[in-house]
DNA sequence: CCATATGTTACTCG
DNA sequence: ACGAGTAACATATG
């Protein structure tokens, strides 16, 4: 569920009310979600260490712990991090209560269960695969063009794969192939050289109007995305093709359509988005 | 019962 | 090796 704009939410909104307080309890209530070291070791490497800072890489938060450890977590689907005064009562799909030394739970709550911790001193064992930061310092014309050029994947997975790109899934990703006008099924390498500029640009445009939006919260349902004081974003009310199936598209009024591309719903404009084919 | 869901990975087939 | 397609993980909702 969480993509870039909404962890980074996530993290910003966390970092001062967690840093430099300690962990001083942890209750595991579902041990898959903890990936690795084994539970008991996990509670014995997190227990009474201070945080030291937390952090965002691609769709990972990063916990630097006092130790040499990082608590690394992803969300997946439905996970959220939720801090709260400890004297509320855990609900339902709450798997792992870390007890603050500032009087608050940090809680990780994931209906569906897919979120995972892990706990490692080299954070590059994690997070070393993954492509730039579309929003960084390290993100380039050159390379993003060169890559697309290189294969020819259709656009869409090729952006949903965090080896490439790091941080966009289902929603920004549709959203950024509207913006620049191309259909989610074109080949990358048969993009021409103005709309491998206008994607890049698309991109970090969709990823930074998510942020000042403070993300996108579909739905009413439990697992629907808030940050971690329960709140809501409200980048759902700005989308322009995603969850807008049969709506008039925003540029020329037909309908969008709604297909599946790689095993993900796509939303976008047939008039607006072509395929462009050598 | 069936389809779908903001993510990722393993596997198959061509 | 590459790329497309499928299933799996687990739960909820329409």
């Amino acid at each position: 569920m969480p993509e870039l704009p909404e962890v980074e939410t996530i993290v910003r909104d966390l970092r001062s009310d967690i840093v430099n307080e300690k962990i001083t309890d942890i209750i595991i209530n579902y041990e898959k979600s903890i990936a690795t070291p084994a539970p008991n070791q996990f509670i014995k490497l997190v227990e009474n260490q201070k945080i030291l800072a937390i952090t965002r890489r691609a769709k990972y938060i990063v916990i630097d712990l006092a130790n040499p450890y990082y608590l690394i977590m992803h969300m997946r689907m439905t996970g959220k991090l939720i801090l709260q005064p400890d004297t509320t009562q855990p609900t339902k799909h709450d798997h792992i209560v870390f007890q603050l030394s500032n009087a608050n739970h940090l809680l990780f709550n994931d209906t569906r269960k897919f979120g995972r911790f892990y706990l490692v001193k080299n954070t590059a064992s994690i997070l070393g695969k993954l492509g730039p930061e579309p929003l960084g310092d390290n993100f380039y014309f050159e390379d993003f063009s060169k890559k697309l050029s290189k294969t020819s994947r259709q656009i869409k997975p090729l952006l949903l794969d965090q080896q490439f790109v790091a941080g966009l899934g289902n929603i920004y990703t549709d959203e950024a192939l509207w913006e620049a006008g191309i259909h989610p099924k074109q080949p990358a390498n048969l993009l021409s050289p103005n709309k491998k500029k206008v994607l890049f640009s698309a991109i970090k445009q969709v990823l930074r109007k998510g942020i000042d939006n403070r993300g996108t919260s579909l739905g009413n349902g439990d697992g629907n995305y808030t940050s971690s004081d329960n709140s809501r974003g409200t980048n759902q009310k700005q989308l322009t093709v995603f969850a807008r199936n049969n709506q008039p598209c925003l540029n020329c009024n037909r309908p969008i359509k709604k297909i599946v591309v790689a095993q993900r719903g796509t939303h976008y404009c047939s008039n607006c988005q072509r395929l462009r084919k050598k």
